[in-house]
This record gives C-alpha cells, structure tokens and sequence, in this order.
DNA sequence: TTGCCGATCTTCT
DNA sequence: GAAGATCGGCAAA
C-alpha cells in the first residue's frame, strides 16, 4: 500500500524527515525499480527563495501548486531529470525534492539505464566499461531519475495510487525496521544560491548513497576569443 | 581524491 | 542574454 495522502499535507520541512526510508517504486513494461530514499530536501514553496515557485505559477511548476502526493518532475541543466513530491495543502507550492536512495529492487534495470547512453555521448562512442557500484545507482537527484526511468511523462503522477506506475511506500521491510531520529542528519540544501541557510537537507548519517555535499558555485559563461 | 569543464535547454530578466 | 535544486570525463595533485 502507498502512503496515505495526508501524510504529505504537511509543511514539507516536516514531511522530508519521515520520507528518509521510504520506498519510491516506478514500474514499466521493462520491469519494476525501487529505491529506499536516504537523502531529501524540503522547499517551502512561495515563501522560499530556493523553489522554483517562489515566482510563482508557470507552466513547468503547474504541479507544485496541485494537491499533495503528486510527483513534481522537471528538466534542468539542459539534460537532467529531477522529482519532488507535492506537500502541503493546494496553492502552497511545497515539495520534497528526492536526492538520493539505495536501490532495493529491479538492480540489474537500474544499472542497465545508468549505464546506457549518456547525454554529451555520440552514438558509436565506446560503451561503458565499468560496472557502476550499487551504491552509485541512485546517488544524487539526476541519477536517481535516471535510474528509475523518470522523466516529464511523469510529472504530475499520483505516488499515493497503489494503480500509479510511480508511488511511494512506507519504510521498507526488513531494511530499516525502525527510523532513529538520531539517524537523521540535517544540514543547508545543495547547489541553492538563495536560501541556502535553512537546514532543510536531511539525510541518513554515514550511508554510503548520500551525495556529497556542493555549495552553490556560479557558471563560469565560455570565453569566446576573436 | 579534488577540481575544472562541457553538454544542452527551460525559464526568467 | 544569463543562470540554473547536475553529472561524468579528464587532468592534476
């Protein structure tokens, strides 16, 4: 059964936290991947320099301002995925973007997409020759997308509908049984240039699919010589 | 292991 | 026109 969609009508600071151990699944006609999430980070919607709803309403962040338990999906540095999932009540444009995560099921698909073609690669470029490690299948926002296959086809989804191709579920069995508090690291969101002093990242201390931390560091823009 | 760099496109100024 | 909730390859240390 997924979680229950009052579990995100919260503010997102408080939904992130409890969303470390739970289990994001998305299924397709190539199989079912899952990953239990290990790295969060909440966005206050409006009201938070750092989301992309702090302008307000466009086309692309329609969703964030859409009820709670829907997947927020957009497009950034011309090539990446990224996922949130919608919290709070409708027009508060929360969300939890989703970092990281272990891969728990649907391993070999995971790395058969982490390994594919990558974006900047010619076809008839070499393949992959190294067999990526478990723990870097889902090891940072873009990653995890690519590892489950998630991309604008799915913003929008219902993650609370056991029927959605994406949905979340409680901890998983036998992973975690329990979630310490103490478990829990908290710490300011990566790559954001405004709001970066909220401590609104959280993470489980010392797991290995965590990714690393990268404060905000504007593009150098190409020189271009006459 | 760290750090630079390019790829590539949507959104906003 | 510029920046961005990023990543992987490669060079240097």
């Amino acid at each position: 059964m997924p979680i229950s969609r009052d579990f995100f009508a919260r503010p997102a600071a408080e939904v992130a936290p409890e969303l470390l151990g739970c289990v994001l699944e998305h299924e397709t006609v190539a199989g079912l991947v899952a990953v239990e999430l290990t790295e969060v980070e909440a966005y206050a919607g409006q009201a938070d320099p750092a989301s992309h709803a702090y302008r307000g309403q466009t086309r692309r962040n329609a969703v964030m301002f859409g009820p709670p338990g829907h997947a927020y999906v957009y497009f950034t540095y011309g090539m990446h995925f990224c996922v949130n999932l919608v919290c709070q009540g409708e027009d508060s444009a929360s969300a939890v973007l989703l970092r990281a995560g272990a891969v728990v099921a649907g391993e070999d698909l995971a790395r058969a997409r982490r390994s594919g073609r990558k974006p900047g690669r010619k076809p008839g470029d070499a393949p992959d020759q190294v067999r990526l490690a478990s723990r870097n299948l889902a090891r940072g926002p873009a990653r995890l997308c690519r590892a489950l296959d998630i991309d604008r086809s799915l913003d929008g989804a219902d993650v609370c509908l056991a029927s959605s191709p994406l949905r979340v579920r409680g901890p998983a069995q036998g992973a975690r049984t329990t979630v310490r508090s103490e478990d829990i690291a908290c710490g300011p969101r990566v790559g954001v240039s405004r709001g970066a002093e909220v401590p609104w990242r959280f993470w489980f201390a010392g797991d290995p699919t965590v990714s690393a931390y990268r404060p905000h560091v504007p593009r150098q823009r190409k020189l271009v010589t006459p």
